[in-house]
DNA sequence: GCTTAGTTTTAGCTTGGGCTAAAAAAATTA
DNA sequence: TAATTTTTTTAGCCCAAGCTAAAACTAAGC
């Protein structure tokens, strides 16, 4: 089954909301793709039918084996694509995430598997976070604390950033 | 004025169509496009109205200079692609096309321009063709002539290609 | 110059993915 | 528990880009 572009930005979403929420609302979701709530109800009936995606009313959507296997595929594709664009092209690390976005949707397996070989096979993006293999296994980022966890005039290596918002990232810069 | 996909497309298409043919009918179109001919003149009309194409009914389409320049844009990203697919990752040059076609509509001059550098502004593509540069200038290939035209026994060297089909590419290895 | 063949356009329909407004269900508060 | 607020769904609409079938135009052959 072959996906449209919107479709997997659907899968990526509810993946994302499921790990960090635990659960992935209409609402949220809607926020986080950029569309109504209508729309979402919409097009969560279309990804339950094709098989993506478990979802009954009211009830909130989760993901099935296929879905998360496409999840996790494209979070692979984005952070690959991520590395690329900065190390490669000499981005900073805060202007790559839209035109990852956009390259995330491009060609199969094949292509992201080149990429992932001419670049090093590389364990993580250029934010910190992991990048799942060709086999779609992620290993999480070891030893990491969140910054506000970190006790005052300690020393640190900063290993990764959560928000991805290009303000923010600049603000670090 | 931003284009889609398929617009960009249909813009790519008359290019190469006035180049070949020195006129780009609806038939034609068509074909390139992978659409029928009602289709196209229905594309036709609202390349009209935003600026990119001069036409009037019967008389095929011409490219206006705003539609120039975006068509030489997507011939320099196809290109670019191209030869990063196959010196980077590898790739067969008979392979490379369809994933170029995706590839084109990706980002804007930004990153064009920084794949360019990347790879040492390279003047041709994996088939030969020429690669415009930022500016929108395509140097021909020179000494150029035609296999067909060329003295029996006498010693070449080839510089190109015409037909992108894999098939022939394939059959030429 | 007519007739036929080929091409292009028009008219009206389809599909995907959005939208708004209103109805229904769930959750919260009194 | 009842009332109110919030969330989700339904219903009906829009737009881009395609399609088919029929009408209109152009070009060729006799």
């Amino acid at each position: 089954m072959l996906l449209s572009p919107s479709q997997e930005n659907y899968l990526k979403a509810i993946y994302k909301l499921q790990e960090d929420d635990g659960i992935a609302t209409n609402q949220a979701l809607a926020a986080m793709v950029e569309a109504t709530p209508a729309s979402v109800t919409n097009m969560l009936r279309k990804l339950t039918d094709t098989g993506y995606v478990d979802y009954e009313a009211y009830q909130g959507a989760t993901l099935t084996s296929a879905g998360r296997n496409q999840a996790v595929a494209l979070v692979r594709k984005h952070r690959l694509w991520e590395v690329f664009l900065v190390d490669k092209l000499q981005y900073d690390w805060d202007a790559v995430h839209a035109l990852a976005e956009e390259l995330e949707h491009i060609g199969g397996d094949e292509l992201i598997n080149r990429l992932d070989a001419f670049l090093g096979h590389p364990g993580f993006d250029p934010h910190g976070d992991p990048i799942p293999n060709a086999k779609g296994v992620v290993r999480a980022r070891q030893h990491a604390i969140a910054a506000s966890e970190a006790s005052v005039g300690g020393r640190f290596v900063v290993c990764g950033v959560k928000d991805s918002s290009s303000l923010f990232l600049q603000h670090l810069d």
